[in-house]
DNA sequence: GCGCTTGCAAATCTCGAAATTTTGTGCTGT
DNA sequence: ACAGCACAAAATTTCGAGATTTGCAAGCGC
């Protein structure tokens, strides 16, 4: 859990950092796929750790909860659902609407160059969407840093932290959804309207806009079919 | 991470999850001091465990965030302030509020019986704290099931996963402020004013008497001394 | 006196063996 | 066909030894 920073991914110190970070990314991308039984005993020649290594990864996992862990049955990969994806993005619009008020009014001209920067970038790899498919790890990680960005002068660091857990359960949804266009959507100009609400300092337009933002990839993934939560991709 | 019902404390299955237990007990209640470096060649002995299984214990108060890790630098109890107290109080008040307003629109009869019950429970240890102060851990632990079945109708998981991690929060605080009254309050006329406006489904005035409620408390920690967070108990 | 280096004790991290629990399969009885 | 039981295989949990890192004190040089 942060302070007040945004953390750029650090190096690890660790076997566990290691291993947590590649299965927090092999959960994101579907990978492991969701509900799926995590066996210690197989998947510590994997990603090449002992066993009491990886069971200490997965429990950094849980805190994420990315991962469930229930005594004597081991591990499993959290589920997804659009129920559940509702829930992320109803508590997200409430968490982090409240996050980006406090950051507008926190916010000093640092905070406005490093949203600036994190826009421009964003803005350049949404430019690539369009042509080459291999680019959506990029776009992630910048959209990801853009919403950080955005919200990085807020005082509270617990809104940040739950923020932070429910923007990665997200990014599950939305790595299977953005490239589907179940609805259509102009996602460059949400993120721009985004921007320049939160750069004129309009917290009532900004939250709004972020709201609208949020919700409309729930109303994306509303639109794809059934299975699509237990699919490997 | 409960699905949608309140835990009853489980009787351990390991003893990781006992270690667990008896370690987030001794956070809450000071036995182990904020800030405190947590050894585990020290503490495995007092927790009867071997390393591997306490280094387990402590990663999962992670997840609560009563302990920090550090690699190569090990744990340590989570830091109390009164600026963290405050985040604490007002992340709360946004989430706990909500989940309130959700839990009354959704509840049943069943969810008014329980909430009768705990309220029960709870004015009848609150008519002890008068006389014996060693009931207040029984009064907390009546106090946070009165606060939880409040919410308990809430559908949003996740409102209920961060609440929780909250509430545990600031049962640290609250432990040292509550015999101390360093502010003229009466807590139980608070929690009748609550369940009260519950019972009658007014979620405005719940809302609004919670709110009060919680943020009484963190007025109450700000009068005590500054070194209030230091010290044990 | 201060900063740097070195060495050692203490602590942390990791691994794999052993103990324990769970799961799956086959057999028997109703 | 279904339920219960026994047993073996698979998986989970735990422990402690060994490898690695960190912290601290002492010594040295400026």
């Amino acid at each position: 859990m942060n302070d007040r920073t945004i953390p750029s991914p650090p190096e690890p110190t660790t076997l566990v950092e290691a291993a947590y970070q590649r299965l927090r990314d092999d959960i994101v991308e579907g990978i492991l796929a969701p509900g799926e039984k995590l066996r210690v005993e197989h998947l510590k020649d994997r990603y090449g750790v002992g066993a009491g290594t990886l069971r200490e990864a997965l429990l950094r996992l849980v805190s994420d909860a990315l991962v469930l862990v229930q005594g004597q049955r081991g591990f499993r990969v959290a589920p997804m659902s659009l129920t559940d994806f509702e829930d992320i993005t109803r508590t997200r619009v409430l968490l982090e609407t409240e996050a980006l008020r406090q950051s507008i009014q926190a916010g000093g001209e640092e905070w406005e160059a490093k949203l600036v920067s994190a826009f421009h970038l964003l803005s350049r790899a949404e430019d690539r969407l369009d042509q080459d498919h291999a680019v959506v790890a990029e776009w992630e990680l910048r959209n990801r840093l853009f919403h950080e960005s955005l919200i990085q002068a807020c005082p509270s660091r617990w809104l940040l932290h739950f923020q932070a857990i429910l923007y990665r359960q997200s990014e599950r949804y939305r790595r299977l959804s953005v490239f589907r266009r179940p609805i259509p959507r102009d996602v460059h100009a949400e993120h721009q309207a985004l921007f320049e609400a939160a750069l004129r300092r309009d917290a009532d337009a900004a939250a709004a806009v972020l709201r609208e933002h949020i919700l409309r990839t729930l109303e994306a993934v509303r639109h794809m079919p059934r299975d699509f939560f237990t699919l490997r991709p």
